[in-house]
DNA sequence: CAAAAATATTAAGAAAATCTTAAGATTTTT
DNA sequence: AAAAATCTTAAGATTTTCTTAATATTTTTG
């Protein structure tokens, strides 16, 4: 099971960290929050293919959140929750959750429900909902196909290269360093990252630019880093 | 809530009773039957929309008989058990289950989740499509008939290769990686899967390319996984 | 305007992913 | 119980991708 981006929700540090080291263990990608507040912009920033949602938490409730990402996304959302009231459950159900499971879990069955939640809304073509295609002055990126195409035509990129884009373009006008490229690319600390990225940036602009050294879209800011036009 | 059909499967007449009088209470309309084999016949008899499973029973159990359904339909599962060990759940899951409710529960709980899991399969008009036949280019698949032909000659296909085929097919455009494909197809964990599935993959393309060097439909996505294009 | 800093370019070797074939194990059918 | 069909494993070939290093260019700063 890969390349599903799971948003973990939960103010305690430690359960957010637990909760990622299964997921990740499952070969799923883990974005964490501390709070709905956090979760809600990390939504809008990234494609989240589900969320695991502490009902306890400070500025806005589990059900709050819940009801807020309701009006926008129809993504799976499992309720997480110390509270073992059956009438909790019930109103985390009703309220728009797709499952409620109640702490302290076994990890290993969290772990079952997200995967159950994963397989239903795959067979239900519902990411296509969420994944939708982004289209910037002619540049698009499909994030189910894993394709690119530059008016209509489509680009061969490598898995690094289509993350990269991937994150400039689902993040469109906001300039992310090289650091930061590599550190959400590669998942992990980037020291000597400057030229391996600068490589790979050489390589995309070679597939999607007309006049690579005049980049219409993969843009640099000087100092600071790069970005992909709104 | 209204028109739908749930099938309750439990040998213990006293529960399908006490579930059907609060499933009835919603205004869903209720069909009940003692064992797994009794299930699969009033599932073919009837327009099912939602089942819920005891998980101990006689001639056939939960876990077997959720298996036998998941090779037909897709309809939202729920098992009902008295074990509440983590494993069992996880088993349930696994194997195809939506959710999973340990006895004793409360009623109403149940009948959230219920409602949780009709509320997501009607949003998609789950119950009607699902069955059509899929023409990609030439390359069509018949899920009621598992027939797979191109320019209407049938391929025959195993059926781990139909299995990929379809998955592939019904899911057209979006990449799956080699470990979701084993996933997805073998419903187990894939560890050293790659070998196994990239053999499949060299089957089908024997069987459904004019040239399996250069396929026209099964196609790769380098470090990704493989797809089959819209 | 020159020096410094940041980014760009290129090519080559290393690493990773996929493909292929064939043999043996397993399952299903006859 | 034998035969046929199917599945899995292994090993090596092939293809593609990644990183590194050396050097060049552009932009900024003093």
């Amino acid at each position: 099971m890969a390349d599903y981006n799971i948003l973990v929700v939960d103010d305690e540090k430690e359960i957010r960290e637990a909760i990622a080291i299964y997921l990740k263990n499952e070969g799923l990608n883990v974005i964490t929050a501390e709070d709905g507040v956090e979760a809600i912009e990390k939504l809008n920033e990234n494609t989240i293919h589900l969320i695991i949602l502490d009902v306890m938490m400070p500025r806005q409730d589990g059900i709050q959140t819940t009801l807020k990402i309701r009006e926008k996304k129809n993504i799976p959302i499992i309720i997480l929750s110390a509270k073992s009231e059956d009438m909790d459950k019930i109103h985390g159900l009703q309220v728009g959750a797709d499952d409620y499971v109640t702490k302290p879990f076994n990890p290993l069955e969290l772990i079952a429900r997200v995967k159950s939640q994963l397989r239903r809304y795959l067979t239900l073509g519902m990411y296509e909902g969420c994944e939708k295609v982004i289209n910037l002055n002619g540049l698009t990126l499909d994030p189910s196909a894993k394709e690119v195409t530059v008016n209509g035509d489509p680009v061969k990129l490598t898995p690094i290269e289509y993350k990269i884009v991937e994150l400039l373009m689902t993040n469109a006008g906001r300039v992310f360093s090289i650091n930061e490229i590599y550190e959400r690319v590669w998942n992990e600390p980037g020291y000597n990252a400057e030229n391996t990225v600068a490589v790979h940036i050489r390589k995309i602009r070679e597939k999607i630019e007309i006049d690579p050294k005049n980049p219409r879209y993969l843009k640099v800011v000087w100092g600071i880093g790069y970005k992909i036009e709104k």
